[in-house]
DNA sequence: GTCTTGATTTACTGATCAGTAAGTCTCTAT
DNA sequence: ATAGAGACTTACTGATCAGTAAATCAAGAC
């Protein structure tokens, strides 16, 4: 239906062609917000396609089952971790401030976004009621993000704009399990509680 | 059947009674594990009643509707946890330190009771998705549990036996919530991850 | 102008979900 | 002995779930 209701212009080359990724990106969309705001056992084919105003065969023809839709959301999610990594590490690789600002941003944006809870904490949460499949692509997510986390902890210590005791590994780690928690914390009070968290892990970072 | 399966032995008054708490409270045991094993919208009333042995009217009979049983569960956890506190309080009051490893020691016993999640995490991350009298219980527990750890840290600071910046509010919503989002990846990764972020915190907190 | 291909709808299915009404069993009090 | 109350079971219901088969539609290729 999208790609009927929506054509692209016509393309330089004189030809005019449907677009599957209208609709596909589209179910992605509203997957991954119903996914980070509803847990992905709470959402239905149905709160895609009312959403969208398609049927739910629709879906399953770019997703016949549900756990290739939540496996091809992962996989989304991390090419686009991968992206900005590559973004931000090409503008900001020896400001390891300007990097965990950015890492902060992500989780501010979940936050505004009618707070939504961050990926890592629906499949953590749900990890034992989720297909192999996304299991297998949530511990790439995991591994991903923090081999880039502890290395902005190690750089930032070694060119002494970050201070702290104890492990880069540990330190990376805790430091994104609080605002994972932080986020959930938020949800269920209000936003500045996740805005404490943040401010407490600048508080500790500094050198004093 | 629980009540007719097992009977209590005859009380010392010579009164033999049938105990409704014996399956009320098989229920609730066997319903706190799926809801931090697979997430509230994860489970069914199936799951209980086949686990232990009784009909799915069984449960609606103790707990009419979902909502019902969630809430219940929220309000046995609070009182539970409020137990928990006075009884650490009346024994180690002037010793933060014995505070917080006891505090540790509840997230230690989800972890290796087969990484279960903390009701917290799962109430957070599903709270769009439960019903509003669970949503209201979630937020009396949040505000019970940080209302104690930032006494905790208020009076370790206090004391000199702990050493920490920022806020006490900051540093114990920061705490919590890092216990909260450790627990969740040690789930989806392995057990060290979440005994890598209680190091992390303890190193953090030690006078130097 | 027909043919093919991709994208979608219509119209289902069987499983599972929470929830209910009515009957049954077993104690306890009288 | 009987009546009542509590704790269940049996036997349903209608809604919703993920998933499928077959028909339909639109556009491009030949």
């Amino acid at each position: 239906m999208l790609n009927r209701a929506v054509k692209l212009p016509v393309t330089s080359s004189g030809k005019q062609k449907t677009d599957s990724r209208n609709t596909k990106e589209a179910i992605l969309n509203a997957a991954e917000d119903l996914l980070t705001r509803r847990s992905y056992n709470a959402f239905s084919y149905q709160h895609i396609s009312v959403q969208l105003g398609i049927r739910n065969a629709a879906i399953h023809y770019h997703f016949p089952s549900k756990g290739d839709l939540g496996t091809a959301l992962i996989k989304r999610y991390r090419q686009r971790f991968k992206d900005w990594i590559a973004d931000m590490e090409s503008r900001h690789a020896d400001d390891p401030w300007a990097l965990l600002e950015g890492y902060f941003d992500i989780y501010r944006e979940y936050l505004h976004a009618e707070g939504r809870a961050c990926p890592s904490g629906v499949l953590g949460i749900e990890f034992e009621a989720i297909p192999d499949d996304m299991r297998a692509e949530t511990r790439l997510m995991l591994a991903e993000i923090y081999e880039w986390l502890i290395s902005v902890l190690k750089r930032g210590r070694d060119s002494g704009r970050l201070r702290y005791c104890g492990t880069p590994e540990g330190k990376a780690i805790q430091l994104g399990c609080s605002l994972q928690g932080a986020l959930q914390i938020a949800r269920c009070t209000d936003a500045n509680r996740f805005h404490q968290v943040v401010e407490q892990i600048e508080t500790d970072l500094k050198p004093c």
